[in-house]
DNA sequence: ATGTGTGAAACGCTTCACAGCA
DNA sequence: TGCTGTGAAGCGTTTCACACAT
């Protein structure tokens, strides 16, 4: 999971939990290829493997949207896309600006699973003078100073930001001045919001991290086995009340 | 959260939560960047507000980690650094091959983040032969028939997949049969992987679904609430036992 | 006096298992 | 018969509140 809320910590959205929410643009994909191929109908069990989840867990889900399925049958493809859709507010259109247009602003602007869902990428701008007019995705970029006028004309409430870490949370407190609720977040920084903002990350270096920390314990399981093999001793055994560093490695020397 | 694991359901790490695992980087950014002030304690609280997370979580984190810190002082920066670095498996080298030289292929191959924290972009690798030599982030980029050979000669464990949806299956196979067993996956795509491959996704359009939802609440909300300051029901009353539709907004034709 | 470390309670999410409807 | 919809149980995470170390 690339990605974290920021406030809204009791606030449950009308009804729907939050993990149900996360999941619904995955099942809404796997519906709309099901509909692309003229589909009519899924059970919970194949649309479940195709998002990627278990069939309760998606019958869970769907039974906070309503009772959508027919029993000894299945869900309606279409019925379902359009209640999924409706539910997210993808009916409607979500102008979205991109602040930051380096490479990976760049690679977001050209991203085609912006526009297909209801959002419409509105301006690109950055702070940079020699961009300012440059097309990119077919758009001219605009300069930083034209921040408020673009997202106030075009009533944008959705603010990505793509600057470097520094630029941040200052672009996040124009952007939010100016009127945006809402804010995807790619610089490396914890931003500060008021009440009300949301804010969602997304963090190449911590989903990286992440995946070492689980590679590095494979490697070690993989020891811990041969060593378990080997020994009569089960893994993880003398590990009383020990204090100070849960494992073995503690090193002696501590660094400077 | 712009991310979502894969298997491994029951077996928790080593005895740490997964939710505390996805904090630590969090954690180690916000001590880094004290480290470099050459700040040398930190009091949970002082922490916790840097990482954008509250003092007991932080506090209970730890815990899982050792104890590491002084009672009535706080806890030493450079040695928390060591240990959660250590934890995250970060004190060692982690080759990674991105695969897909796109725009985002090219964001993530400048990115700075990657070859700070111990990883480190061993190739960049593209299907298409025209980029193939090209130079990108000073590196050449090289042709996808050299994937297996690129990941046996530099002992790859982690692969970046920045390809089009359509080609990150295929992609995440040869990976995974050369020896790759953790996937950082940024195709929009449910990746089938076989039992101990980590993958995380990240996904920008479900990032931006998610924060829609909450944008049109927030916009559902003060109509309600406008609502309920002009009536005397509570919003939300009359939705006793009735069946299909949770909401009053149901429309009477469905679409095709 | 201050701030960590942690049992215990509260909470939310997932999974189970089956009643009930088509 | 087949598959949804859902109470209830199980599990993991968060939060509370305070004992305890410094």
């Amino acid at each position: 999971m690339a990605t974290g809320r920021t406030h809204r910590p009791a606030t449950r959205s009308r009804g729907i939990p939050e993990a149900t929410v996360a999941r619904l643009p995955l099942y809404l994909r796997a519906l709309t290829a099901l509909s692309e191929r003229s589909v009519p109908t899924v059970s919970s069990e194949e649309l479940a493997a195709a998002a990627g989840v278990n069939s309760a867990k998606l019958r869970k889900d769907f039974s906070y949207l309503g009772s959508y399925g027919t029993r000894g049958v299945g869900y309606d493809v279409e019925y379902l896309v359009y209640q999924i859709s409706r539910e997210l507010g993808l009916t409607q259109d979500w102008p979205v600006v991109i602040v930051g247009i380096g490479n990976l602003g760049a690679a977001l602007a050209n991203y085609g699973g912006f526009a297909s869902r209801g959002f419409r990428v509105a301006a690109l701008i950055d702070a940079d003078p020699a961009m300012a007019g440059k097309p990119v995705a077919g758009m001219p970029v605009q300069h930083t100073d034209e921040l408020e006028k673009i997202i106030e004309e075009n009533g944008v409430s959705i603010g990505v930001i793509a600057t470097p870490a520094g630029a941040a949370q200052q672009v996040s407190e124009r952007l939010i001045a100016a009127g945006v609720t809402s804010i995807l977040n790619f610089a490396p920084t914890v931003l500060q919001v008021p009440e009300g903002v949301d804010v969602r990350k997304v963090d190449l270096s911590i989903e990286l991290q992440i995946l070492a920390f689980h590679e590095q314990r494979k490697a070690g399981d993989a020891e811990a086995a041969a060593a378990a093999a080997a020994s009569v001793l089960p893994p993880r055994a003398a590990d009383g009340p020990t204090r100070k560093g849960p494992d073995g490695d503690v090193p002696a020397v501590m660094p400077a």
